[in-house]
RNA sequence: GGGAGCAUAGCUCAGCUGGGAGAGCAUCUGCCUUACAAGCAGAGGGUCACAGGUUCGAGCCCUGUUGCUCCCACCA
C-alpha cells in the first residue's frame, strides 16, 4: 500500500521513521559477495569528546552521497562507522573533571583514572554515533569500531613489534615538544604555531680573563640558565680569536666555552649565541657536534629546577621577569627590542611548548615515508583535487622521525618491559612478568601511544587485521577517503606508509579533500568566537535533507565554503519544492497508476514528453560523469536546475492540460521522469526522496536500494529538443512583451503566430500559448496576417515564427517602432560579428566542423529574426 | 625562506578536456494563474584583479605584477 504524502513539508516528521525503517530493514549492512564489485570507506573516527560540528556534517555528507550513490549502482558496499579514542583531549577532559571534583590523576592511579576514563567512554562515546545517524549516514553499524577496542588494539601492538623487530622503532633522548599542561610530549604535527608579541633581550656574557663582552640576544632569558655554550660561526672573523677561550655566565657564575659552529649566522644579530642544549632543538645539535654537557633548567611543569635556587619554584614567566630583573641590576643587559614571533603552542590546550629532553619513542620515518611518496606518484592512491598531492610529498619528503609516545594514561600503553636486573629492554605482543635475559623483574613502560598511531592503521584494524578475515580480502584496500585538507599529514599520510608497510597495499585509491566550513562571515568556526553552528540545530529547523544539499552544493573539492542562512533557507525552499511536485503529481494519478507498480513508459509520446525525456536523459550521463569525477556539487547544481527550472517551471506547467484531462501517458511519463530524477538525487536528499518514493507508484522496498538510473539511447528525440525550444522561445517572447507593458496575466489576448514551422506551431502546442503566455486563442498561419492598416497590432519576432497579439491602445506605435528599431540594432551587430567570424578563414579552416556549423545556424537565426523585424516595421510605418 | 590557493553580478560562489559568461541571495516590476508566496512571470546589474603572451578564438593555457588567505620550514 502506497503512502499518503503529508500536505506540508515537514522533515522533521518523517526522516528519524525512515533513518530506523532502512537500519531495521538491513539496508546500510554489506558483506562480501563474489558477484558484486565491493566498495569501501572507512570513516574518519571523530573523537569521542566530540560533539557533531559543521565539519562533522560536511565530511559525512560527501561519504554518504558517495556510498549511496556507489550502492544504487550495484556495489556491495561498505562504509566502516566507528569513533576514535582521542587520547589527549579525552584524557584532558576528564582530568578537567576531576579537578572540579578536587580529584587530581595521582590520587586516584592508573587503574582508576582508566576506570573512569571507559565510563566516561561508554557514556559520551555513543553521542556523536547517535548524531550521524541523525545525518542520514548510511554506515554498517554492526561494524561500528572504536580505536581502543580489542581488534584495534590488537593491530596496534603487533604494529608496534614489527617496527620494533625492524629497527623501525627506537627510544632515545631527543628534543621533544612537551605540553607543561598536558605534561607530555607531543609530535611536531601536534604544535600549533601563533603570533606573539615579545622581546629580544640583548644581554652581555663577559669574558673569562677580561677583555669585554660576547653580547647574545634572546626571546627566552630564562634558559639562560641552562646554557652551556656560547656559538659563533667559525669563518665570522670578528670572534674566531676568541674560539676556545670561556666566558662567565651571568647570575650563574658558570664558566662556558666559546664554540665554533655553522649554527651561528654571522649576519644575524650580534652574531653570538647562547647555547641551551637541554631547551632548544638547534641547540641540541650544536650540544652534540660539540658534545656540550645539557643543563636542565626547567621541570616537566615548566619550573626553574631546584639547581638554581634563587629562582627555583618559579614557573617560566616569573623567572624570566626575575632573571631580566637581575640582569638589568648586574649591568649585564645591553637592551630590550620589541618584537613579534611565532610560538608553538600545544594544538589540544594552546599552552606554550617547551622544548626539552627526553628519554622518548620514535618511529624512523625515512624508510617509510619512500614507499609512501612512491604510491602517490605514480598514481596508486590519488587525491582531488591533485593539488594536494604537493602538500602531501612536502610533508613526507622532510618529515622527521615520529615521537609516538606520550605520557598520558588514556591510550595504547606501549608494550615494553625494562628489566630491573640487566637493564634488558622485550618489547612483546604478551605481556611478560620476568626478564627473558635474565629472569629478573620487570616493569612496563608506563607511556602510551600518540593517538594517531592507532587512527593510522583505521583502514585496515577496521577490517580485521592483522587476521586474515573475509572482510579484509573483499572490502580492503578501501576505495575513498573522504577527509578535510587540515588532516592529510596528521592521518592521511600515516595511512599510506603504514597500510604500505604493513599490508603491502595503498589502504585507498582516492583521497577526497574537502575545505572548511566557516561562518558567513568566513571566519572559522570556533569555540572561543562562538560562531559555531550546531548542525542538529539546523537539521531541527529545517531538515537533514536541507543540510545536506547546503553543505553539498556550490562546494568543489579542496575549497572552504561559508555557512549562511541563505543558503540553508535556499536549501529548505528547494525541499519544498520538489515536495509540491509530488503532491501535484500524486493528485492527478489515476487508474493503473493508483496501484503498487512502477511505471513504464507509454509506447505514444508527445512531443513535450520526448522532450523532458531527452533532457532527462542527458541529465543521467551527466550526472553520472560529475559523480565519477567527484564533482558531487555540480552534480547537485545540475539536479537543481533540471528539478526547478525544466522540470517544475515547463513540463509539469506543459503538462497540466493533459492531467486535467486524465490523460495516462502524460501520468506514465511525468511519474517515469519525477521518479528517476529522485533516484538521482537521493544520495544527496535522502529522506525526502524517500518519502516521496514511497507515495508514487513504485516498486521494491526503498529508493535507497533502487537501481541507479542510466541512460538509454531510446531517450534521445534531439528534433523534439529543437521543437520545444523554438515554443518555449516564443512563450518567453510574449510573457516577455506583455510584461514590458505591464499587461498582467488576467488579462488574455488573441495571439496570432506566423510561421513555416508547422511541425513546432500545431494544434497539439497551441494550447501551450494559453495556458502559459495569456492567450485567449490561438491562430496559426503560414502567411502574414491580414491585419488592418490601423490595427496597432503588437509584433513579436523570434527566429522560427513571429505572433503577433492586437492590442488596441494598450499599445503605442511611436514607441513600438522605437524598440523594433533598437531591436534591429541589435540584431544587425550580431549578424555583423557572425559574418565576420565567419569570413575569417582561421576560423572556418582551424575550428571544429560542429563549431562553425552552429555559428553559420546562429548566422541563419538571426537573419531570419531580422526579416521579421523588417516586416514588421514595414506594417506598422 | 619553500609551496599552494583565491581574485567572476551588490553579497556568497559555480564554471568539468579553451568555442562569446551562470546560480543562490539581494534589488526593481507585475502577479494570491486551485502543487508550491518557502511561490510564479519578467527586468536591471560583469573590461571574468592588472599587464603581456600562445591561439582562428582565452574566465579557462603560459609569463609577470598587485592584493588577500593557507600550509611547511625558520626565527639565537
Amino acid at each position: 500500500m502506497r503512502k499518503e504524502l503529508a500536505k506540508t513539508y515537514s522533515p522533521a516528521e518523517f526522516e528519524d521513521r525512515l533513518y530506523a525503517f532502512w537500519n531495521e530493514s538491513g539496508f546500510f549492512g554489506a558483506e562480501p559477495d563474489p558477484d558484486k564489485k565491493p566498495f569501501t570507506i572507512v570513516i574518519p573516527p571523530p573523537n569521542i569528546t566530540g560533539q557533531l560540528h559543521m565539519g562533522h556534517a560536511l565530511d559525512n555528507t560527501l561519504q554518504d552521497i558517495i556510498i549511496r550513490t556507489k550502492r544504487m549502482q550495484g556495489y556491495s558496499t561498505l562504509w566502516v562507522p566507528g569513533t576514535d579514542h582521542a587520547s589527549i583531549a579525552t584524557e584532558a577532559k576528564i582530568v578537567e573533571a576531576m579537578r572540579k571534583e578536587g580529584l587530581s590523576k595521582e590520587d586516584l592511579g592508573r587503574e582508576a583514572f582508566l576506570e573512569r576514563a571507559w565510563a566516561w567512554k561508554e557514556q559520551y562515546g555513543g553521542r556523536i554515533i547517535e548524531q550521524l545517524k541523525k545525518l542520514g549516514s548510511s554506515c554498517d553499524w554492526s561494524r561500528e569500531r572504536f580505536t581502543m577496542d580489542e581488534g584495534c588494539s590488537r593491530a596496534v601492538r603487533e604494529v608496534f613489534v614489527r617496527l620494533w623487530e625492524k629497527g623501525l622503532i627506537y627510544r632515545g633522548e631527543r628534543i621533544i615538544n612537551w605540553c607543561p599542561h598536558c605534561k607530555t610530549s607531543i609530535s611536531n604535527a601536534e604544535v600549533d604555531y601563533d603570533e606573539q608579541e615579545g622581546c629580544f633581550w640583548h644581554i652581555r656574557y663577559p669574558l673569562v680573563g677580561g677583555g669585554g663582552y660576547m653580547e647574545v640576544a634572546t626571546t627566552r632569558p630564562e634558559t639562560m640558565l641552562g646554557d652551556t655554550a656560547v656559538a659563533v660561526n667559525p669563518d665570522d672573523e670578528r670572534y674566531k680569536q676568541l674560539i676556545g677561550r670561556y666566558c662567565i655566565l651571568p647570575l650563574v657564575g658558570r664558566r662556558i666555552p666559546i664554540v665554533a659552529d655553522e649554527h651561528a649566522q654571522p649576519d644575524k644579530g650580534t652574531g653570538c649565541v647562547k647555547i641551551t642544549p637541554a631547551h632548544d632543538p638547534n641547540d641540541f645539535e650544536v650540544g652534540r657536534r660539540r658534545h656540550l654537557p645539557m643543563e636542565v633548567a626547567l621541570t616537566e611543569d615548566a619550573k626553574i629546577t631546584d639547581n638554581y635556587p634563587k629562582y627555583a619554584g618559579m614557573d617560566r614567566y616569573e623567572a624570566r621577569k626575575a632573571i631580566v630583573e637581575d640582569l638589568k641590576a648586574g649591568g649585564y643587559l645591553a637592551g630590550i627590542e620589541n618584537i613579534t614571533h611565532e610560538v608553538g603552542t600545544c594544538y589540544r590546550c594552546g599552552t606554550t611548548i617547551e622544548p626539552m629532553i627526553s628519554l622518548q619513542w620514535f618511529v624512523q620515518m625515512e624508510p617509510l615515508a619512500k614507499p609512501a611518496i612512491e604510491a602517490v606518484r605514480d598514481g596508486r592512491t590519488k587525491f582531488v583535487p591533485e593539488r594536494f598531492e604537493k602538500n602531501y610529498f612536502n610533508w613526507m619528503e622532510n618529515t622527521q622521525d615520529w615521537c609516538i609516545s606520550r605520557q598520558l594514561w588514556w591510550g595504547h600503553r606501549i608494550p615494553a618491559f625494562y628489566c630491573g636486573d640487566c637493564g634488558h629492554i622485550e618489547v612483546s605482543r604478551e605481556d611478560i612478568g620476568v626478564c627473558p635475559e635474565c629472569g629478573g623483574g620487570v616493569t612496563r613502560d608506563p607511556d602510551t601511544l600518540d593517538t594517531w598511531f592507532s587512527s593510522a592503521l583505521w583502514p585496515f584494524s577496521t577490517l580485521g587485521w592483522p587476521d586474515k578475515t573475509a572482510d579484509l580480502d573483499y572490502f580492503y584496500p578501501t576505495n575513498t577517503l573522504v577527509t578535510g585538507y587540515d588532516i592529510i599529514t596528521f592521518w592521511v599520510s600515516r595511512m599510506i606508509f603504514s597500510a604500505l608497510e604493513h599490508t603491502g597495499q595503498v589502504p585507498f585509491d582516492t583521497v577526497l579533500i574537502h575545505g572548511l566550513v566557516r561562518d558567513a562571515q568566513g571566519r572559522k568556526m570556533s569555540k572561543s568566537l562562538g560562531n559555531g553552528i550546531d548542525p542538529l540545530d539546523i537539521i531541527d529547523k529545517y531538515g537533514a535533507d536541507a543540510l545536506r544539499f547546503a553543505l553539498a552544493t556550490g562546494n568543489s573539492p579542496g575549497n572552504d565554503m561559508r555557512f549562511s542562512d541563505e543558503k540553508i533557507e535556499a536549501a529548505r525552499n528547494f525541499s519544498n519544492k520538489i515536495w509540491n511536485a509530488a503532491r501535484f503529481i500524486l493528485m492527478n494519478l489515476t487508474g493503473a497508476l493508483a496501484a503498487d507498480e512502477d511505471a513504464a513508459l507509454p509506447d505514444e509520446l508527445k512531443l513535450e514528453d520526448e522532450w523532458i525525456l531527452s533532457l532527462y536523459n542527458t541529465l543521467v550521463g551527466e550526472v553520472t560523469e560529475n559523480m565519477e569525477n567527484y564533482e558531487l556539487g555540480v552534480a547537485l547544481q545540475k539536479l537543481y536546475e533540471f528539478i526547478w527550472d525544466i522540470f517544475c517551471d515547463w513540463y509539469i506547467e506543459l503538462l497540466k492540460p493533459r492531467l486535467s484531462a486524465g490523460d495516462v501517458s502524460a501520468q506514465r511519463v511525468i511519474v517515469y521522469v519525477f521518479t528517476n530524477t529522485l533516484k538521482l538525487l537521493h544520495p544527496f536528499m535522502p529522506f525526502i526522496t524517500e518519502e516521496i518514493w514511497q507515495s508514487l507508484p513504485h516498486a521494491g522496498q526503498s529508493i535507497m536500494i533502487s537501481d541507479y538510473p542510466a541512460t538509454n539511447d531510446k531517450l534521445n528525440f534531439p528534433e523534439a529538443q529543437v521543437s520545444m525550444d523554438r515554443i518555449i522561445t516564443a512563450i518567453r517572447a510574449v510573457r516577455n512583451r506583455r510584461s514590458e507593458m505591464n499587461v498582467p496575466p488576467s488579462r488574455k489576448a488573441h495571439l496570432v503566430i506566423v510561421t513555416d514551422r508547422i511541425d513546432s506551431f500545431s494544434e497539439d502546442t497551441a494550447v501551450f500559448f494559453t495556458r502559459l503566455s495569456s492567450a485567449s486563442a490561438v491562430e496559426i498561419k503560414t502567411s502574414a496576417p491580414e491585419l488592418e492598416e490601423d490595427d496597432s497590432a503588437v509584433r513579436i519576432i523570434t527566429d522560427s515564427a513571429s505572433l503577433y497579439i492586437p492590442m488596441g491602445d494598450l499599445v503605442d506605435t511611436e514607441k513600438e517602432i522605437e524598440r523594433l528599431s533598437g531591436e534591429r540594432q541589435k540584431t544587425i551587430g550580431e549578424i555583423e560579428r557572425l559574418e565576420k567570424k565567419l569570413s575569417n578563414k582561421g576560423f572556418t579552416e582551424k575550428a571544429p566542423a560542429a563549431v562553425v556549423e552552429g555559428e553559420r545556424v546562429k548566422l541563419a537565426q538571426y537573419k531570419d529574426t531580422l526579416t521579421g523585424i523588417d516586416n514588421a516595421l514595414s506594417k506598422l510605418k
